[in-house]
DNA sequence: GCTAAGTATGAGATCGATTGCTGAGATCGG
DNA sequence: CCGATCTCAGCAATCGATCTCATACTTAGC
């Protein structure tokens, strides 16, 4: 157990270190014979590389941090978890860390990536900001980004169709046979939230409703405006749409105070397909995406452009998800 | 920007490396000129220590591993929120650990942890299978857990007074006329879930009620079960408390979509405290444990042992919050 | 003015790996 | 049977710090 270097599995085996530090990195270049012979050593005692040693000789480490504005935000939450799965997988660490938006934190955070060698880094969702972050750093070290980019070329990305999404959504309502249709935005200087937004305002201009925005806010707390407006209002939408699940969640919680029952007297789809959802009260319509899906592709795309510099943009398809806050319209 | 190292540091600075190490580690050991001089310089070449290079030469990192089994749960979630910021505060970067219950991944981690000199990590909440692999590292690194432990005498715990909450439940529940109470358990295999579990048969029966177990069982589904197990009973509870808030919130969706009203037909309470409670339909009545607390602690627990060897054992205690899903019981 | 006790810095070994270079054997064609 | 080629393993420098020891320079006391 204790202190096991390379020198003495090397001892132990009676090699050179170099030998055994080929055995486990380069296996090709250490005939089959001895090579299993200080595997089995190896194995004996225990032994395990220094990550720490190595990532300073090799000038590349194991670390990955994981950049996300709010991990208790069941979003981050989730591509957490599955990133961690991806990460572990492949061996890396990944490194938890949390900027609450703010600037200086992702900054400190590219900081510290390069000081640690990390091969790459995952960042989620970028706002404008981290953009701008992102070019102050020209890279040597990696990033994917969980979102859209504003200047596509520089960085891979993975993303979900987001006009597809609202179409989905959409559509859905409709069939129902909703026409008056509000939306309700959410996190702050998103790329992704903009989007959904004018995905929203094109389509349903398109389909000759009227758009309704009930909130454009960013903060938590647009759910709870949301409803305030919505109960001010003499014609109210018979559905809305929320820019994400958590602002569903909180706009039918706070409806729900007022008295107004979901789906009953109002139809609400969320925009994520968090688990959490399905235990929401009652159970939340939403449109998916597939969040595991894009953990996996992240780390997939920061390998490959390791590897060969390619600069990939991946864009994953939404998925309706159906389930007890959507009905038809209250006659 | 390129590869600054200390030594590069100290030829602009024109002294020794090892006076710029002791500028940064052990300033009184250097010339108070001498130490602003390199200084000055460092910050002007924009240089930081390498953690790996450090790590290695004084065989403890700066890497700690954060031990849950879900971070998708949002108690994991807002613990690893206050622990990173608690982290950072001190210079410590988080290492995302994940381990879905497999105790072969706690293995690895606590392995990884000592290959990389883990000052120590935090473990939350420990099952018995935790605790015996715990056992099976007799660590030279050292590991905080965020929970009870069989054993107490080895490991320094933090945990919330579960008796205390399960009493703060019982009397809002009492005061507000219930007198027949039941009773849902929670995740599997924890000593919390356990406490609470015996708190509450204990109380309960001390209060001269019956207690009224709905479901024991230790899965996420234990809520949909209690629900069911609700609706057949001739006399059902008129309140419910659930082992955690996530169990409450399952609980409160299926009851709902076999029409029971919370709280008009039954009141339910949760135990924890999540952000989300509020946010749900209705606001989750719960025992909120100072989660922010906990993660401060862990880590300040960790580096007193560190420092002297001292394993202290912190118990904190819980709080009720009055929200909407509780009420006088149906007449 | 000279020795004793500090202070402040430099030298160099070390942490645990990787890797280009070198040389010893093995293999092979003619 | 000999030189050419190929394999395989050892040597030693290196990554970026830390830390013990030794040394040069102050400062103090008498």
């Amino acid at each position: 157990m204790a202190d096991l270097s390379i020198d003495i599995v090397a001892k132990a085996a009676g090699v050179h270190r170099s030998t055994v530090s080929r055995a486990f990195s380069r296996p090709e270049a250490v005939k089959s014979e001895t090579r299993e012979h200080i595997l089995r050593v190896a194995e004996g005692l225990g032994y395990t590389m220094s990550p720490l040693a190595q990532a300073l000789r090799r000038k590349t480490s194991t670390f990955v941090p994981l950049i996300v504005p709010d991990i208790t935000n069941p979003f981050f939450a989730e591509l957490a978890k599955t990133m961690t799965q991806a990460a572990d997988e492949r061996g890396y660490q990944l490194l938890l860390c949390v900027t609450n938006g703010d600037p200086a934190k992702t900054d400190g955070y590219f900081t510290a990536m390069q000081a640690m060698y990390a091969p790459f880094g995952i960042v989620a969702p970028s706002t404008k900001v981290d953009t701008e972050a992102l070019k102050r750093f020209d890279f040597g070290h990696k990033v994917v980004v969980i979102d859209r980019v504003e200047d596509d070329t520089s960085v891979p990305t993975v993303t979900v169709d987001s006009r597809r999404g609202i179409m989905l959504a959409l559509d859905h309502l409709h069939s129902l046979g909703h026409t008056s249709i509000g939306y309700v935005s959410g996190i702050a200087g998103t790329h992704t939230a903009q989007d959904r937004m004018d995905a929203y305002l094109e389509l349903s201009a398109e389909g000759n409703g009227t758009p309704l925005v009930l909130d454009s806010g960013s903060d938590p707390d647009a759910g709870a405006r949301a409803a305030k407006h919505y109960l001010e209002m003499e014609n109210p939408p018979t559905a809305i749409i929320a820019a994400n699940d958590m602002v569903a969640f909180a706009l039918i919680s706070a409806l729900g105070q007022s008295g107004i029952r979901v789906p009953e007297d109002v139809s609400v789809m969320g925009f994520d397909g968090l688990a959490l959802g399905a235990r929401f009260n009652p159970p939340l319509t939403t449109v998916r995406q597939p969040i595991a899906d894009m953990g996996n592709i992240a780390i997939e795309l920061a390998e490959k452009q390791n590897l060969n510099g390619s600069v990939d943009h991946v864009v994953l398809e939404p998925e309706l998800l159906v389930r007890a806050s959507t009905s038809g319209p209250r006659k």
